[in-house]
RNA sequence: GGGCCUGUGGUGUAGCGGUUAACAUGCCUGCCUGUCACGCAGGAGAUCGCGGGUUCGAUUCCCGUCAGGCCCGCCA
């Protein structure tokens, strides 16, 4: 340990040197007065020590110390000292030996503060935010954010150890059509026009493959202005990384020995690789979502095909819509469960899009009792029982409706039970990759086809044809990472063709030239020798908020907005002066 | 844009159509030489988020609003 005037950290305070003379610095954590003697719990970034003020050791010290108060900042002296055997505490690491404190000076004083720091006071999350500083200084705090420090670390030791090399890119860029809403950034030189806060370097790093860089990585914010959500920040950290000439699976490859050096690093966990793989059609038929959770199962069943012929309306007039009907088995809840509880999953259904909930109860006799029951024939019953697995006590729920609502409520319900049958292992890592992702697909609102990923993802080579006439059956180059049933991040292939861009550009509905006065850059670097290239970027806040075991995004970001994209503590976004507004050629509307 | 939840001394909670608004902790004062979330004694500290309504009377019920949270839409 380095640093001006202080020669240990506190938890270097051992058995190992007692009788040294030590120079401690750090905060007053609690003040233990017993007139004649007082104990100060001194606290640092690396832990808590005991030092101690009595007559014996020191008058004027003592003197000092019967002023200190709670979090002053403090700079003592003294030597390390054996605890007598009944005096040990085994609660704190050092709490075999303490401090005798021979000098004190107090650097500086605190008013009493609004919460204690101590680690697991519950504290609203608004006044958690409103002193952030003082809400990083508790040491579980501390903790997650040497956490992400670590976790960066690997990241640029592994990335530099595979030839990546760091690149920065501009934060006032250009605004772009498709994808998310850009935080604007009014120019002062240039009358009514306007920077984008980058979404992602996507462009950039694509254009540092033209440029030869061949590997590039980058730890680089990204900004978007959509509503918040727990794992949703508008501004977010991403790993950028893009490499020339590696296909999807030199891709995978190394991202997956990433992520195992991550766990290595910071849980000392060997992870499998390589990692499962699902066709974005898998995860969605079996678990509803693009981001499925492995770590249980419950998957969702297809029925479609047992009750086409029911004569059940609910069933068939969703099948005649060109819709699915699929069912979730929740086993031993049709027991477990009241009907009020079962009739309320029908509005946590709605918040997805279903118009009700049908289900069903699997008796002792093995029958299916429920209101839909009588709709549903002997053989068509026995059909459903075999392939839910049903047994005596589940309970059956169905959605019938068009295919995204079907994956969009079952998906949901079945992370519901999850959660609360406790079905999920909450000690394991499960990663995936999700791949075969459509390129496009059709949004009613704007009547054209979007990206799904985004507009300059390879489709696959089989698929290239289709651009024009089917887009939305085209497959993309393109994969996303889940972790635990989190996108931790996606990736492609890129078109690297100058050609194929531009037919893309087509295919979501721009005009050449509206595609030209938009992205013209792009297309004229890929005209000049542009690499076949891909890449991947990684959610850096997502995967330390799974890594900490917390399930909120703030924990693990020091200065983070609230769900209304305020910063509590310096109170922006705010309001800024008339000449400010002038300056920038705007007005106040 | 929409739905749901929360808002009471500094902090965390309790409470109820009429209370002296309770408890814990923190804070202040005094006592205490082995505490460790020290203890003991005393004290200060709240227009119950804000505005309106219902009512003889509202912290409590209703409406609105603001703030925080979760979710849908949005976002990859």
């Amino acid at each position: 340990m380095v640093g001006v005037g202080r020669t240990h950290y506190s938890e270097e305070i051992t058995e190992a040197i007692v009788g040294e003379h030590v120079q401690l610095k750090g905060w007053a954590r609690t003040r233990r007065d017993l007139g004649q003697v007082i104990f100060i719990d001194l606290r640092d970034r690396s832990g808590v020590v005991q030092v101690v003020f009595s007559p014996e050791i020191n008058e004027s010290a003592l003197a000092i110390a019967d002023s200190i108060r709670n979090e002053y900042v403090l700079d003592v002296k003294g030597k390390v000292v054996l605890r007598d055997e009944e005096t040990i505490n085994d609660k704190i690491p050092t709490g075999r030996v303490e401090v005798h404190v021979d000098e004190v000076k107090i650097l500086n004083v605190s008013k009493p503060l609004p919460f204690t720091i101590d680690e697991d006071v519950q504290i609203s999350e608004d006044i958690r935010l409103k002193k952030r500083y003082l809400d990083l200084r508790r040491p579980n705090m501390q903790r997650v954010f040497r956490l992400r420090h670590q976790v960066t670390k690997e990241i640029r030791n592994f990335l530099d150890h595979q030839d990546f090399m760091e690149a920065e890119t501009p934060m006032l860029t250009k605004s772009t059509p498709e994808g998310a809403r850009d935080y604007l950034v009014p120019s002062r030189v240039h009358e009514h026009e306007f920077y984008a806060l980058p979404q992602s370097p996507q462009l950039f790093k694509q254009l540092l493959m033209v440029a030869g860089f061949e590997r590039y990585y980058q730890i680089v914010r990204c900004f978007r202005d959509e509503d918040l959500r727990a794992d949703r920040q508008p501004e977010f950290t991403q790993v950028d990384i893009e490499a020339s000439f590696m296909d999807s699976e030199d891709l995978f490859k190394m991202s997956e020995a990433m992520m195992a050096r991550i766990m290595k690093a910071v849980h000392n966990k060997d992870i499998v690789t390589p990692f499962p793989r699902m066709t974005y059609d898998e995860a969605m038929n079996r678990f509803g979502s693009d981001k499925p959770d492995t770590r249980f199962a419950m998957e969702l069943v297809e029925l479609s095909d047992i009750v086409k012929d029911s004569g059940f309306k609910v069933f068939t007039g969703a099948l005649e819509k060109g819709g699915k009907v699929k069912g979730l088995n929740a086993k031993g809840q049709g027991d477990a469960m009241s009907r009020k509880e079962i009739d309320d999953l029908a509005d946590f259904a709605a918040i997805y899009g279903a118009k009700g909930l049908a289900w069903l109860k699997v008796d002792e006799s093995l029958a299916l009792k429920g209101p839909i029951a009588k709709f549903l024939s002997e053989e068509i019953q026995e059909e459903m029982k075999r392939a839910m697995n049903a047994e005596s006590g589940d309970l059956l729920m169905f959605a019938a409706d068009e295919s995204k609502v079907v994956y969009d409520v079952l998906g949901a319900l079945r992370m519901k039970f999850g959660k609360e049958l406790g079905l999920i292992d909450t000690d394991a890592y499960n990663f995936l990759w999700v791949t075969d992702f459509p390129l496009v697909e059709y949004d009613k609102d704007e009547d054209r086809h979007v990206a799904l990923h985004h507009p300059f993802t390879r489709p696959v080579a089989e698929d290239v044809e289709k651009l024009a006439t089917e887009p939305e059956n085209v497959i993309a180059h393109a994969y996303d990472l889940v972790l635990n049933g989190y996108e931790l991040g996606g990736g492609s292939q890129r078109i690297h063709e100058p050609e194929l861009q531009m037919q893309m550009f087509k295919t979501l509905g721009f005009t050449e030239k509206e595609a030209t006065d938009q992205f013209g850059f792009l297309i004229d670097a890929l005209s000049h020798g542009a690499p076949p290239h891909g890449g991947i970027a990684l959610g850096l806040d997502r995967l330390v908020m799974l890594l900490a075991g917390v399930d909120n995004l703030r924990e693990v970001i020091a200065f983070p907005k609230t769900a209304s994209a305020s910063c509590l503590l310096t109170e922006a976004p705010s309001q800024v002066s008339p000449s400010q507004w002038k300056e920038l050629h705007l007005r106040p509307r």
